[in-house]
DNA sequence: TTTTATGCAAAGTATTTGCACGGGA
DNA sequence: TCCCGTGCAAATACTTTGCATAAAA
């Protein structure tokens, strides 16, 4: 079943030229609803589900034209950055349970972060052009003891 | 030439039981050197300069052994996050030329992002362990539009 | 002398490319 | 029909492991 956003997407993938198939589908449709930070073969895994016939290959082919469109955006963490959540809109920033893995979203744009960037843009001399913040933690749900595991 | 922070590198890793060879150092005194974010590759490039029998397996195995202890850390940037810099000192975060590809260190705890931190933690319920902050941009040098290019 | 560290070669992973076929538009 | 997109196989990184030798302590 698509989502809204997989509805979205697939109509950003056309506006661009590029064709809607069914291979693209699944795979849009597995990140779009994952709340979890997704590697390319996690996608791969989880997007056979939908449509058997799906490579590998083209997993790595979609993602690389979802990011390019901005649609999903690479997750960096300690342990590596081979995942892919979906772009959020705006500039947001992540927050990352390093215990389930689950990823949302945060701003924090004008109360505290553009002043620090112009204090260090003024007393170093760059130009600065973006910024990455991201907050790692746990998550309520796994502060439960009991409850530590989870599906995608 | 060993500079002082080799110094208290080899004297780090001597602390902690390691042995002090001439591929070890020569790969310290690289990455120790550089401004620059350095791969595992380039690493083993500019050591094999001060110790041609170096091999790049034991410049992974060394950079293993450096996170481990501290004395570097791995530096994600959009392009990827295969490079290395020496560990700042205490908590910093780090200021990145996209041009030149120097590194610098910059803090700004108090003042701005412990609040936005607690922030989210209040909302968001998570108990919040870490965060990554850094900021990309130009460096006052490769603004200059002549002198663009860098050497390590 | 003892034990760690090394370099080489080989084995794993992760990702990309070449190419003929299949399926969207 | 036309041509983009696909899957497979192979190629290319990048990184880790096994092992006999070299070298630090």
């Amino acid at each position: 079943m698509a989502t809204n956003r997989t509805e979205t997407w697939l109509r950003k993938l056309k506006e661009n030229g590029y064709r809607l198939t069914a291979s693209r589908k699944a795979v849009m449709e597995v990140i779009t609803s994952s709340q979890f930070v997704l590697s390319p073969l996690q996608v791969y895994e989880l997007a056979r589900k939908r449509y058997q016939k799906l490579g590998l290959v083209t997993v790595y082919r979609t993602i690389d034209k979802l990011v390019e469109l901005n649609l999903i955006q690479r997750v960096h963490q300690p342990s590596g950055c081979q995942g892919f959540v979906p772009a959020s809109m705006g500039h947001q920033h992540l927050l990352i349970c390093t215990e389930c893995g689950i990823v949302s979203y945060f701003s924090g744009e004008n109360e505290s972060i553009n002043p620090l960037v112009k204090n260090v843009e003024n007393s170093s001399g760059y130009s600065i052009k973006s910024h990455w913040f991201q907050l790692f933690g746990i998550c309520s749900d796994c502060q439960i003891p009991q409850k530590t595991d989870s599906t995608i």
